[in-house]
DNA sequence: TAGATTGTTAATCGATTAACAATC
DNA sequence: TAGATTGTTAATCGATTAACAATC
């Protein structure tokens, strides 16, 4: 299948959430109105995204909800799994593993660095923490593909070099700064400041 | 001034951080490319932007450093400082708390809200936490006019209603759903699965 | 039938990028 | 001068929304 939009593939995912919420309520059609509304978007964004997956509803019916959780399951992930680690078992890093253990059966978090040696060893929700130069080895031992990286702003740009040469292909990135990876690397950035700043001058402004 | 595209907000906040270590460096000028690179987008973008927010550099000497971060501070800061609160002081919580405490003169965090009885009462990095059944009075009593959501799904909903109620003008949201506020409240939602299960789509597909 | 709903194309909107004039 | 750089308009790109046909 060709590649999605940017936002559909946020929107599915955020969709597929929300519909694994109705169908643990046992509702087993929804409209595009309805899902709209959980989401706060509109119903033709709705219905669009939907056609973009080549799914369709049933007039006056709506769409049948576990059918469309099962193909937004074939489109998003993987059939074999990707394994993630956290980079970094500050507090960011451990709410990432504790939201995520267990989650998602096909993307799960196997491992986290970390170079403070009192957390070295231990295990947090069961994922196993190692120092930082082992990654490259683990990450090849386990088979991991993903990295989220939530160390301080100060060694954000030597870890991530790291990560890269370990040949992970994708990293999403807390740290406060933007970082560097190859053209072929897939890179989220998500910056809480900006996000804090970005809110403050909409507040200030309206 | 006229309200500024989302983007562009976006990119002044990385831009002032960006400048700040440049400046820190003793750094006096910058290049539109020189900015651009630390951000990994293209000068021309660095420009308009710039232009946007009525700034002039000089032509072969580039921006001054000093100059365009008191520019952006007038622009992205209010005059009088902005108060934060965080509610939920779960790992994320604390991450958040822990990472903007001291760092910005215009915009702190001055409360905490759970209910937890053993969280209610200790302070974080001077934080103090209180029950969420004071928030409204709190929130009047300390002027605050922003709160970052970090409760567990299945309150979310309920948790962003009180929020709302005590007259909150700015929500920024990390709870795994999607929350409903008024047209008159900013807010920003940032979902960590999403964009989890973003990365392994493209990861996947590339 | 009338009303409600899906599916899809075309129009619009917002953001980025290309092109280029100005000038040190 | 030639080359490097800023500043700005116009073109392009991507995403959303409006409009509407189809049909239960």
């Amino acid at each position: 299948m060709k590649m999605l939009p940017e936002k559909t593939v946020e929107r599915l995912s955020q969709y597929r959430r929300a519909l694994m919420l109705c169908s643990a309520k046992e509702k087993q059609h929804i409209y595009s109105h309805e899902l709209a509304n959980l989401l706060h978007i509109t119903p033709v964004q709705v219905r669009r995204d939907i056609m973009l997956i080549g799914y369709s509803g049933t007039l006056r019916k709506g769409y049948a909800v576990d059918e469309l959780i099962d193909l937004i399951g074939k489109i998003l992930d993987s059939e074999e799994g990707l394994n993630v680690c956290v980079v970094g078992i500050g507090n960011l890093g451990r709410a990432l593993v504790k939201y995520f253990k267990g989650k998602r059966t096909r993307l799960s978090i196997v491992a986290a660095f970390d170079n403070n040696p009192e957390k070295i060893g231990n295990e947090y929700k069961k994922v196993p923490c190692y120092p930082v130069d082992q990654l490259s080895k683990i990450v090849k031992e386990e088979d991991i593909s993903i990295a989220i990286l939530t160390v301080p702003r100060q060694v954000a740009a030597q870890v991530a070099g790291t990560i890269v040469d370990a040949g992970i292909k994708g990293i999403i990135n807390y740290a406060p700064i933007s970082i560097n990876v190859p053209d072929d690397v897939y890179l989220g950035e998500y910056d809480m400041t900006t996000s804090l700043e970005k809110a403050a001058y909409f507040v200030k402004m309206s």
